[in-house]
DNA sequence: GGTCTGACTAGGT
DNA sequence: AACCTAGCCAGAC
């Protein structure tokens, strides 16, 4: 396991629940605003159900989740159990979250 | 060690 | 507003 994944991992854990985060904002974290994809290569591979990844969506607040056992309903249902209100886009082919009222804000 | 791929993004059509 | 393109970085081969 890479340093990179591990960082990944940690920053990713720090996400309060309720809040998401874009995938740029955690490369930023990381100290690489253009590693984007990496961020997402990273969760790909998430070892265990106790990092939060259904709280990293795309910039645009779209649910691009791309995994083999995981679908982005899932995630949408993940997110809904926490107070994140998930819409549909184009009849349930596509998800998405306020990031104006959702995204993570440091303080 | 070069190439290809992708859970990304920003900017242009 | 939907779609396309070009940069990006880390992994897999």
């Amino acid at each position: 396991m890479s340093d990179f994944y591990q960082k990944v991992y940690a920053t990713v854990k720090k996400i309060p629940k309720g809040n998401v985060a874009s995938y740029g904002q955690i490369a930023t974290l990381l100290g690489n605003p253009m590693s984007a994809r990496s961020v997402g290569w990273a969760l790909r591979a998430v070892p265990d159900s106790d990092i939060p990844w259904h709280r990293v969506v795309s910039s645009s607040g779209h649910l691009t989740i791309a995994h083999p056992d995981v679908s982005a309903e899932s995630q949408k249902l993940l997110l809904e159990s926490e107070g994140v209100t998930v819409t549909a886009d184009n009849k349930n082919k596509l998800f998405k979250v306020d990031m104006i009222t959702y995204q993570w804000k440091l303080s």
